[in-house]
DNA sequence: TCTTGTTGCGCAATCGATTGTGCAAACGCT
DNA sequence: AGCGTTTGCACAATCGATTGCGCAACAAGA
């Protein structure tokens, strides 16, 4: 006959059916005592309810013994609490989304509790179905990150009592983390231009920006930034220059080439509004004019490490993912209701590595 | 008085208190009917439990009136299935875990379920962690993307029968779909070898395999396709150029520059076996050494855009992640049991941007 | 001794669905 | 009319936890 091995507390028959999990009925019965008071020891609510410490360490290596796992859809059930918190985002594929989406369920995980993050790939509809899907699984809260209507499904979950959260993208029902766009963006533009002065560059009618949703509040205040800066340094912003497309790769590709074939020059720097969008200038840069990679100023609302380290002229707007977690999880932790307020977070702003070429080896 | 806002059936009054979900009793109530009839009807049952369409349409508008929807903790509760899918994957944070789970989630939302990822750094302890936590919400199935343990997280959950499926890399006690490493990686080498001596370079002692686990099969069928295409080549592989220090950027950095620098000299080709790996390459190159960003033959197993179209000698094997999904989810979809066979899915090789650069524009 | 309080735990309802079983009404057939 | 079959639905148990309430045993104070 095959021996079971037994593996901290489970056995494994190879091939065998689904073996219950053991519960509190489980427990109660082995000991001798009422499921209400096993439930009560193994929720940590044993004290309210005045159990013993030593029937509550007896219980509790029990169920140690028995390899017990609380069943959460029960728990979930009756106490109208799922200990699961939600988060919407518009992709992974991304470096900027990817660590948002890391940091959040390293934070989440570290409070007990389950992180179900899902990418809604900026699509309203997708946004709305998959937040009602959480709601179905009574997830205790939603993150709304980079939502394209977050006051919207605020208000669907504030009907049910879930609280929302905004990240990203602004919104006016529920508090908002965002990074400060304008702050970052003037900055950008400001070192685009110090660096095409000092290379002698004609910049002032060959400065573009590409990408982004004119109807989002970051593409709007990125836009904002870009112009004062022009402004601030003796030019006239153009309008002409400014292809907000959306944030598709294939999209900025399609309006740049239009804009470089339209107008038979290069640019003589580009502030890019997303690594995304910077994927389709570069892809149709390498294609084509592959030589412009080398020469072309580039200013990028994003980071991303291959882009920073490889191409000569980069300059990016680094959001800072860490600290935004941290204001986003110091509402959380805090006790509701909350405002709606609107917290920035200066993003970082990295010089291209032809300054960081001339630090010593 | 404040208007109440209707929206789809949920209305929105500003700080209202949590409204309960509308259930199958208060429709049952409403219609004068069974609350079981309800239930049938709304989770498609009723056919099989011969109600009439009649009906099932009646209480399909209701529901469709009062914003009825389900309350999955009880329905998995008494069901046994909760229609989640988990998986866990080592990170977010890079273009090929990110990649799969947008088409993870896609596809399992394709299917009405609702998919829990979660990324596990690697981390032995957190996969288990976070695998018995996916357990004790009762999903369906778990897949595990680049496991450390793969085996061990298959006993854990057959144990309550709970199917898994490996991904990127193979276990015994389940279905597994992983890239043919082997395959990828000897193309990939030979490519390398191939422009090596196009330009005139000597690379029989001067090729690098930087990054990865020797421990993990992927690394280790790579390493045997990249010494098997040096051999094939009329070269010797070098022990000491094997530089298997594990995928983190860091790690791959702090190897490779040590390297460098007991050398002495450059290498003419480079095989970096990860997109992390390569960025600890690349950042210490344009850092101390960054014209070899522009000589140095560069070799990727796993493919990231910027790298692509920056680089202008970066060859790369693209892991083809949509076929992978297909072959996972026709295991999915078909009937279990499955066998614990290992579906290899053949990669892309990607040539250089020099190769794509000579066609028209 | 009697009252009042405290300690320690059990009972049973409950959360919102699913599901096996039962039963009346309608129907078909001889 | 009498009998078997089908139709259409309701009843009630159940999943595994949480939680309000109640009660016995014992201690303390008058």
């Amino acid at each position: 006959m095959e021996k079971c091995e037994s593996v901290k507390g489970e056995s494994y028959v190879p091939g065998a059916a689904a073996k219950k999990q053991v519960t509190i009925y489980d427990i109660a019965d082995r000991a001798g005592i009422s499921a209400s008071t096993v439930g009560s020891v193994l929720n940590g609510s044993w004290r309210d309810r005045r159990i013993s410490e030593k029937r509550a360490d007896s219980i509790q290596r029990i169920a140690d013994e028995m390899g017990y796992a609380p069943n959460m859809q029960a728990r979930a059930l009756r106490s109208e609490r799922s200990r699961m918190i939600g988060m919407i985002l518009p992709m992974y594929d991304n470096r900027y989304f990817g660590a948002i989406a890391e940091h959040f369920e390293a934070e989440v995980r570290a409070r007990g509790l389950l992180p179900m993050t899902s990418c809604t790939r900026r699509d309203p509809e997708l946004e709305l179905a998959t937040v009602r899907q959480m709601l179905s699984y009574n997830v205790d809260r939603i993150v709304c990150t980079g939502a394209t209507d977050p006051d919207g499904i605020a208000r669907i979950c504030n009907a049910q009592g879930v609280p929302t959260i905004n990240l990203d993208l602004p919104g006016t029902a529920a508090p908002s983390i965002i990074s400060d766009n304008y702050s970052g963006a003037y900055k950008l533009t400001a070192a685009l231009i110090e660096r095409a002065c000092a290379v002698g560059r004609n910049w002032k009618e060959n400065l573009l920006f590409v990408g982004g949703r004119p109807s989002d509040h970051n593409t709007s205040e990125r836009i904002r930034g870009f112009r004062d800066a022009m402004i601030d340094a003796g030019a006239k912003p153009i309008e002409d220059n400014i292809l907000a497309c959306g944030y598709a790769a294939a999209k900025s590709k399609a309006a740049f080439s239009a804009k470089v074939e339209n107008t038979g020059r290069m640019p003589a720097a580009i502030f890019v509004n997303s690594t995304i969008s910077l994927e389709g200038v570069v892809d149709w840069l390498g294609q084509y004019h592959p030589e412009a990679l080398d020469t072309v100023l580039f200013g990028s609302f994003d980071w991303d490490p291959f882009a920073q380290y490889m191409a000569q002229n980069l300059f990016s707007v680094r959001q800072d993912v860490p600290a935004m977690m941290d204001a986003m999880f110091r509402i959380i932790d805090g006790d509701p209701p909350h405002k709606a307020e609107v917290i920035q977070v200066e993003p970082i702003v990295i010089p291209d590595r032809r300054r960081q070429r001339s630090q010593p080896s």
